[in-house]
DNA sequence: ACTTGACTTAAAGTTAACTCCAAGTAGTAA
DNA sequence: TTACTACTTGGAGTTAACTTTAAGTCAAGT
């Protein structure tokens, strides 16, 4: 009763079957046990490990990089440093992603501003012939 | 002397000029004006909304929108509205993506606590094979 | 026996956003 | 004149991450 199926899995993270599928040919997920017909069944640590990349996947933390995560923790204890080494990296990088999005979105929230208090002032004359190509200023 | 050229806009923003030349062909920036010879430069007015291009492509803004609020742009007053609403539009999105992003980072953060504290656990059994392929448990 | 629905596979196709290439021109320096 | 560098073009190629397709198997329901 703690081994779903591949729907009841999709469903539960959000992900479509392709995709398991996909994880699991490109050696994102490991092996997933089969029932005697040939069907999956996803027994409970695959599910944590399907979380934890669905979270990472969310944030942006590419597939190589949880790929390479997965193979450390299938060589044991001998990977233990490499497996912290590699998670405080994208932490670093995710906190550094979170950065740039802050700033994004103190610029767009400026700008949005301006247009709420009507002080707008794009100069638009150049965008009037955005779809009219072939036009040409010169100057030297 | 406030026109560039575009290896002088390609530096400036962190942009290839094939990237630059690819907004251009995709009407995410304007017709670029030309010398007598053909070679672009690049007034102030194209320099600043290259510059909110480049943050809210950092942020993740879709090209797709970013080309829509241009073609807005090119109507002029008559689009103030729909400007504002598409701005906001992306501006909640970011805050979503901050959130979603805030939270990965909180369960990595645990993640790697649990290295750091030697309390690590995870079940590596099922990762043993991660690379042999065509292995089948099977089970009713 | 037949149909329905959930699953299986390998392989091809899609999408967004670039990125590269080949062939050509324009301007400058030796 | 020759060489070099910075630009130009149209179009093809790449990458990541799926997504779709075609053809099939299997178990349950009528």
């Amino acid at each position: 009763m703690a081994d779903l199926t591949i729907t009841q899995v999709s469903k539960k993270y959000g992900l479509t079957t392709d995709t398991l599928r996909y994880y699991e040919r490109i050696g994102l997920l490991p092996s997933i046990p089969r029932k005697s017909n040939g069907n999956r069944y996803f027994p409970r640590e695959i599910l944590d490990w399907i979380e934890l990349v669905v979270c990472l996947r969310q944030a942006g933390v590419p597939i190589e990089k949880l790929i390479d995560y997965a193979h450390l923790l299938a060589v044991g204890d001998a990977s233990l440093k490499a497996r912290e080494d590699l998670l405080q990296e994208q932490l670093d990088s995710l906190k550094q992603k979170r950065k740039s999005l802050d700033n994004s979105i103190d610029r767009l929230t400026c700008k949005i501003d301006l247009y709420k208090t009507g002080k707008i002032k794009d100069s638009k004359n150049y965008f009037v012939d955005l779809k009219r190509k072939g036009s040409s200023n010169n100057e030297e």
